[in-house]
DNA sequence: CGCGATTCGTTAGCAGAGTTTACGAAAACC
DNA sequence: GGTTTTCGTAAACTCTGCTAACGAATCGCG
């Protein structure tokens, strides 16, 4: 009946200067003992003991010297990329796309797998991970992570993917072959969730630790990103705007998986293609006609204001419950629309409440759901590696 | 250029102990000094010189003995009231009410006070605030904090009121003149903010860290808990959902001070008279009119869920949003409504959009938002008081 | 009623983490 | 080549918490 804090003995002090020495010496490169202490705010002696703590444990490794100076040429010290590696992977309906990271956060190696031509898309997955793994020179028992990037929503309580419409449902498969396989935890997120972290990482959201992320693509989704985490919700489905009850859609009472959402009717990427033809644009993609109506210049105008309307509406839900201080559009349709879709979505939201946030497209242009799911994998496994201490 | 992180040197732990033991005094009553080692992990002589640090700084004393057990008789501590104190303050739109809680949350005393009659409402709050202290046998200098819930939004840059349409604009002269007088910190906070507080604390929502309540009052309110914590949104304008766009209402366009939001012309308390007068039920207040449909049985029927049909439209679309677990319906024609509205906009929401949450009445009765102002003035003085050893 | 069993609180000695002071050695500057 | 500066390491001390031991108080039981 006790519920026992957690102590708060000496060893817990040493767990949290390891732990902070070891994330400066991802964020700022090498550093010499001196350098390390003053970032850390330790003593010079205190720092110098420390590193060779982490030394002993192999988290960390001389890597040069620091010529130039004064004194005598001071050790530079990094963390040792080696140590442990995650693997990310992007499982798309028709490609597979899986990269490997060491623990530093560099990128080692990516491969690529088409799934259309063959039945076994489970085993399509399996060997990119595998193979990831050993184009980077990573050991198997050395891949500590894997996490796989998919549509759909991630039950919080199992981890299974649940309501993937447009995925095949051997998710449950690939969780267990993996598992078996590479002796690694292996975990679901939502894609969208995904690209929000890489855009939080190195996009257009770089040092904002609250944003929401529109994706507009097949279907239109939000990631939350508060205080510098993703907000799921209670059962994994937060963010699900395609649900939103708007202005302009009947809504579908009794949702079923035939049911279609009411503001997905309204700007996912069916209607995104029935608007342009309305508007003299026909193309067979969604983010080709949005493009063309951006490259029409004036003439392409009126589609991107219809788009913009209709987008603002969700958006406007989301930010009149949020209010977040700023807005990425991404997915597929939010990047071809850029600028000009982002600036007329936030003055249309302007128009409609009282909230002011800006509105920006995605700043990334190269596999943000892949490049998200490593650096999710990444703060996982950093806070194993790095906080064993506490142990 | 340095961020220079905290260091991390030993006081920080008597400091992170030292808090946690106040905490397990304020939650688990008066301890022996034995006890407060099981509970917060230390051994029992760290324990025992800790709370002799603890009484020397005048936070904790001794007040008895327990008796009965095998051995000498235990002392028993607890926090000591009168260290430091707090003032709340309800500031409605025709009365005042204020009350001093002592620093473990005894509620000392409570005053109320009209503003009807007056046209010196700043002073009416001023004196209110300096008789509910008096009253509790508080110096004015060992009041640390008051905290001011009113309508409005709070800029999180200034923490001055902005938007408060139906109160008169001498908060910012209220502000200064407390100030002035008390020499202490204070602050606004939003109402419906301090409910969800309160229910957190002692109401609907006790023990749950995500939830979201919505007022239904004059008008319609939302208020956020995410991980036990307020969100605010970045310019205080989260829940602000009377501007939700929702179906069945024309959208205001060029959002002025005129024209009237989308969802509270749903969902007010205006709304709420119309639609019952449509059903028949004609009451001066909306409150009254719900009451009365409750009470009508079955014949109140169709009212209960035209309303619950109306609110669900403003519930589902945070909770498509946000997908918390727990929705808590307050303010007058939320409490009026009950088990009866709480059931039927659960109904209505799983029907309109994949997500379940559980939608439930307010539990409180007395003062929800004097109560929550209390409570976050609370956790601020701990904050300043428990924690001044890392000072 | 007295003895043993328990538990409270304290004292003594020790271990872990960090600090200040001091110092030898290496590199650069003049 | 001497001076100056800086690196890395000792040595001695402080602060926090831990284990072990112990006297004293209280209850249970014979």
């Amino acid at each position: 009946m006790s519920a026992t804090r957690l102590p708060g003995t000496p060893r817990l002090l040493r767990a949290l200067n390891d732990r902070a020495a070891l994330e400066l010496l991802l964020e700022r490169g090498p550093l010499t003992r001196a350098r390390l202490g003053e970032l850390t705010g330790l003593s010079k002696v205190t720092a110098s003991q420390l590193v060779e703590r982490l030394e002993e444990r192999g988290l960390v490794a001389r890597v040069g010297e620091q010529a130039g100076g004064r004194g005598p040429n001071a050790q530079l010290y990094a963390v040792r990329p080696g140590s442990a590696y995650v693997v990310g992977v992007d499982v798309g309906a028709e490609r597979v796309m899986a990269a490997c990271a060491d623990i530093t956060g560099a990128v080692v190696s990516q491969v690529e797998q088409s799934t259309r031509d063959t039945d076994d898309p489970v085993g399509v997955v399996h060997t990119a991970v595998v193979q990831a793994a050993s184009r980077a020179g990573a050991q198997l028992d050395s891949v500590r992570r894997v996490v796989l990037g998919t549509p759909g929503l991630v039950d919080p309580a199992t981890g299974d993917i649940t309501f993937a419409f447009n995925l095949p449902r051997w998710h449950r498969g690939l969780l267990a072959a993996l598992r078996e396989d590479l002796h690694t935890p292996v975990v679901f997120e939502n894609d969208v969730n995904l690209a929000a972290v890489a855009e939080a990482q190195s996009g257009a959201a770089q040092g904002v630790a609250d944003f929401v992320l529109v994706w507009v693509g097949a279907g239109v989704g939000l990631a939350i990103m508060l205080g510098g985490r993703l907000h799921h919700g209670s059962s994994g489905a937060a963010g699900e705007i395609g649900y939103l009850p708007v202005p302009g859609v009947p809504i579908p009472r009794d949702v079923s998986r035939r049911a279609k959402p009411a503001f997905q009717q309204l700007a996912g990427a069916d209607a995104v293609r029935a608007v342009a033809r309305e508007h003299g644009i026909d193309a067979p993609d969604a983010a080709d006609a949005v493009r063309a109506a951006i490259a029409a210049g004036t003439t392409g105008g009126p589609l991107l204001d219809e788009l913009a309307r209709r987008l603002a509406l969700g958006v406007a839900s989301t930010c009149v419950v949020l209010d977040p201080p700023l807005v990425v559009l991404a997915g597929e349709v939010g990047q071809a629309g850029g600028v000009a879709l982002a600036e007329r979505v936030q003055h249309e939201v302007a128009a409609i409440t009282l909230v002011r946030p800006r509105v920006v497209p995605t700043g990334l242009t190269e596999e943000p759901i892949l490049r998200g799911a490593l650096r999710t994998a990444l703060d996982a496994v950093r806070d194993e590696v790095f906080g064993s201490t506490v142990g």
